[in-house]
DNA sequence: GATGGCCTGATTGTCGGACAATCATACGAT
DNA sequence: ATCGTATGATTGTCCGACAATCAGGCCATC
């Protein structure tokens, strides 16, 4: 008979602070925007030196619970940006030896469906979104760094358009690595860019008439070709990203 | 005619050194589970002073870039863990008031085709693990959080059988999300338990019949399922969870 | 030889205090 | 009303300190 023990752990004071902080704010007792008291304060109610506050507050920024306005000195609450939250887990997946292939079947899964959503639920100003960002690639590509971004950027206002904020977050991720592996493969492919913008107009088309179908449908041959784009480049597939 | 000055950003020290370290190890030159140096001498390598080191470790930490192996005082490069870096995403969408409804209809655009991949790529090893997963459903489902927990498990283990790690860790903030909704209909739908181990039951039995057709179909019966629990148990499906 | 106790140095967690740079604000001069 | 200035609050960074813990070596005991 063993007897078995639990683990004792013990938690570092800087991480009973962090939690303390975020509870509250998840408990919504701190609302967004809200001013968080100082440091010098906080080390005062939590009967803990100011140190230990300040890397308390470092865990809460990382993770998006706090930030400081630009310009300001004082932290305050916030609802974590999509982008800010989602790096981390891009950086994740890049320090897994995540495959190129692992990437576009993602998307093939992922983007279609959310294309045909996003035809349902689009408004107006979803749709200008929409065709501005469709505009802005067909006209700012030439170098490398924008033609990615802009391209990410159009799937944003895909994900924007659903009005399903996890959905949108849920590709945020995917986005993050799409940007390095368009990037060495667009410029290897001379037509990647055309095609690319084409693909982008007709999507833009059918989600402005609402046809879903359509949508989903256009959308596939959009991340279809994208894998056409890696074959011509020659890269493989399984090869990893970054 | 108006002159335009770019933002000048000082960034702190802290997170240059963050930015450093992280650097070196998202490039590999720091591979997993090599130790970090002591924060005495890495404050002398970055000429800083030790504190101003610490918290850039605490944003590292927090990034699961960096961990400490229980019982130990080095801390260690770490590739994070999905679940690790998926909580700060549920986070940020329970703050962003997301509804029941979002998560059900990511859940519907999402697992089908997961099940279907996890059809065509599962092992042995994947199989024995969702049969695992299923049987601990199905026997120890009585205390609401086992319950809540063991569903979500499911999930997981078809995310892993997909060989995806994208896949994978795009699921993972939506079971983040499943536990806290489920928690609140399960009890109030007295057949949920048996719907869904049955449910559970006949995705193991597709994919381990490699029929991927019948584990999208299955998963999609699956999570319409959940829908009308949640019908059942009079939750608005656009109120927001938790 | 294995086990356990003990010592020493290294490392972390936490503390207290310090100071320059910046921010917020009020006050006063023009 | 606009601008400059004084003042206090706050952050970023530094220094030094100490207890608790960890890693490893040494030694006695069985």
């Amino acid at each position: 008979m063993s007897v078995e023990f639990d683990q004792i752990l013990l938690v570092p004071g800087y991480r009973k602070v962090a939690a303390a902080i975020a509870e509250r704010i998840l408990s919504r007792e701190l609302r967004e925007g809200e001013r968080l008291p100082a440091e010098t304060e906080l080390a005062r109610q939590f009967g803990v030196n100011r140190s230990t506050v300040r890397e308390a507050l470092r865990e809460l920024e990382s993770g998006g619970l706090l930030e400081r306005r630009p310009g300001s000195k004082l932290m305050t609450v916030s609802r974590p940006q999509h982008r800010a939250v989602a790096k981390d887990v891009s950086r994740a997946l890049a320090l897994h030896d995540v495959t190129f292939f692992e990437v576009w079947e993602a998307l093939t899964q992922l983007e279609p469906p959310m294309a045909e959503i996003a035809a349902r639920n689009r408004t107006q100003i979803d749709l200008d979104c929409l065709a501005a960002a469709c505009q802005r690639f067909t006209e700012d590509n030439l170098e490398t760094g924008k033609a990615v971004h802009h391209a990410a950027e159009f799937f944003r206002c895909v994900g924007r358009a659903t009005h399903n904020q996890v959905l949108g977050l849920a590709q945020e991720p995917l986005l993050g690595l799409l940007e390095p592996s368009l990037r060495v493969m667009i410029d290897k492919v001379p037509q990647a860019r055309a095609r690319i913008a084409a693909a982008q107009r007709r999507i833009l088309e059918v989600i402005g008439k609402r046809d879903s179908e359509a949508a989903r449908t256009w959308m596939a041959k959009h991340i279809r070709d994208f894998r056409k784009g890696y074959e011509l480049a020659e890269i493989a597939l399984d090869c990893r990203i970054a």
